[in-house]
DNA sequence: ATCTACTCCTGATTGC
DNA sequence: TGCAATCAGGAGTAGA
């Protein structure tokens, strides 16, 4: 489920472990995209966290000389719980006990990932990635520059990790939208001035979903932990046959590279 | 090197 | 109501 601003919410709501102590790791489930290093307790425990961050859509969590790399795949969440909180969810993977509370990996697709890295910036996960969208590094001329070389539809083109990070199936569609860009254009014949657009309205559309994402929090992370994920106003995903905010044409779906694709087929070219 | 199709999995929703 | 088909917010990998 979760692109950069769900991530970054999740991020915010554990940054209460900071410099805590990790006292175990349980792993209930280590089947994952990748199977969960069995020496995860030995490698981490009786450690303490030195910093926590985002990479990306993955969660870092810095043991100083091990980084914990996680990602919540599409249906991955993380849930806060008090120590002496001893329930289970079904596809509880993988319960983090600090010395002040828990944190629990649940993830029902399997679609996530836990690995334990000494360098996390040469692992395979996070060496070959893009740009983060809302740092300087994402500028026009850097889209411009990436985009003349390839030959993709744009839609692909911005999620693909490799190009710009973050960014994943709705906010694509949304920021597109916002772009006046059809997401079925060919990266070669997209302007400089659109990929002024493009970062522009990357960056606005996320922050947006932060700043939503950030009082949905309580909710999110509530004791009974209710999953359902919070939608921001989406001018397009999900909006299929409903009038376009701008023109009032009907909203069009298409399948792009096996995924939905949400735009106005009339402000949208 | 780059692009596309396929794949991993469970659960919610849709259609008959 | 029941059951099968379809779809879901990700992304590595094989093969073209």
């Amino acid at each position: 489920m979760p692109e950069l601003p769900e991530v970054e919410t999740t991020l915010r709501a554990i940054q209460s472990f900071d410099q805590d102590t990790l006292d175990s790791v349980t792993i209930h489930n280590p089947s994952l995209r990748w199977l969960v290093d069995p020496e995860i307790h030995q490698k981490l425990a009786g450690k303490k966290v030195t910093q926590i961050f985002r990479r990306a859509k993955y969660i870092i969590f810095d043991f100083a000389d091990y980084q914990l790399i996680i990602h919540l795949g599409m249906s991955g969440t993380l849930r806060i719980m008090g120590k002496n909180e001893n329930y289970f969810k079904k596809h509880d993977h993988a319960e983090l006990v600090f010395n002040k509370n828990k944190l629990i990996y649940n993830d029902p697709r399997r679609f996530g990932s836990i690995h334990i890295t000494d360098s996390y910036l040469e692992h395979f996960l996070i060496a070959s990635l893009g740009p983060e969208p809302l740092s300087s590094d994402f500028s026009t001329n850097y889209l411009f520059k990436k985009i003349k070389n390839s030959n993709t539809n744009i839609k692909n083109f911005i999620m693909n990790q490799k190009n710009v990070v973050g960014i994943g199936n709705i906010y694509a569609s949304e920021i597109l939208f916002k772009s006046y860009v059809d997401p079925r254009r060919i990266t070669k014949t997209i302007t400089k001035k659109e990929c002024g657009l493009i970062t522009k309205n990357s960056k606005e559309v996320l922050k947006e979903a932060i700043k939503v994402g950030g009082t949905t929090l309580k909710d999110f992370f509530s004791a009974e932990g209710s999953a359902g994920y919070f939608k921001i106003q989406l001018a397009a995903y999900d909006r299929e046959n409903e009038e376009c905010t701008r023109c009032k044409n009907l909203i069009n779906k298409i399948t792009q590279n096996q995924r939905a694709t949400y735009f106005c087929k009339v402000c949208q070219n």
